[in-house]
DNA sequence: ACCGCCCTTGACGTTAACGTCAGGTTCGGG
DNA sequence: CCCGAACCTGACGTTAACGTCAAGGGCGGT
């Protein structure tokens, strides 16, 4: 009755990746998703009987992130560690803030604790845009002067 | 009749500096100032006689901008140096162009040129501060849903 | 059952951007 | 003139972030 082989129930039919597939998908070679997974980055949310990686779309939304740490606020892969131990915090908190039996208060006490760890990033993120904006304010200067210069009546 | 030993006229007095000064203000390294001369990328505007480098404000000025692009923009030493090049094409082109004889004709092809190169790199600081916009953008919000959980009413 | 391809771990190689050390030289204050 | 601090030029070491290669093991199609 199943095209397909599993016959759990729900609609969350998660397709899995081999690591050569994760690979092109999220752009990174596979030496680097082994050395993510080196430093804890990563781990891949299952593996064969025969041991091999299977990464899910969530995984290389993590990988994304993780490059996207690196090249646009050019953090290191310590640093990035820093910041995907915020995102799992930030996330087992939703999963506690949305339970049943949590007290009002330990909600509070959670969404506080996020607004830290957001914060925080926002902080430095917003440090990196304001010089950036510097950067590009001189450069339209520069380049409306020279506009000026080409046309001046 | 001068509080200093040199007699030479005109209101430029340039202070030089030490590659220890320089590095000190400047914030690098003097290993680094070495490497960034041996790529190219600066060079110490006078020698002592005796070979013991001398570095002026414009020297310092240039080491800056090294490290703005590598911190800034992630670019590598050796995109670096392409900048560089630029900027050094762009100061050229200045003197040029206000130099006494220098056609209109010409003025207007050294302009262009300018912004040949200046919107260049406009094009890419541009992209990297729209793809921060949106990163930062995603923050603001996630920070706006959690503030909005812990003041309901 | 077999074959070819993809995957595994482990180990060593590579590149950029410096750090560090050695052995000699220069500078400036007394 | 002398001395200690700062500087010079090699040359080799280091770290991060992978690349690459070797020797085996799993996997899907026939």
């Amino acid at each position: 009755m199943s095209a397909t082989s599993e016959a759990v129930a729900g609609p969350g039919r998660e397709e899995l990746f081999s690591i050569g597939a994760a690979a092109a998908m999220s752009g990174v070679s596979e030496r680097a998703l082994r050395y993510y997974q080196e430093l804890g980055l990563i781990t891949p949310c299952a593996r064969t009987p025969g041991g091999m990686r299977r990464y899910s779309e969530d995984d290389l939304a993590r990988v994304a992130r993780i490059r996207e740490l690196q090249t646009l606020l050019g953090l290191n892969l310590d640093e990035i560690a820093v910041v995907l131990r915020n995102d799992d915090r930030l996330a087992e908190i939703k999963a506690v803030y949305h339970d049943e039996h949590t007290g009002a208060e330990e909600r509070a006490n959670l969404a506080g604790e996020c607004l830290v760890l957001l914060e925080q990033l926002h902080t430095t993120v917003q440090g990196k845009r304001a010089a950036l904006d510097t950067f590009l304010a001189d450069l339209d200067a520069r380049i409306a002067r020279v506009r000026a210069a080409l046309t001046p009546k």
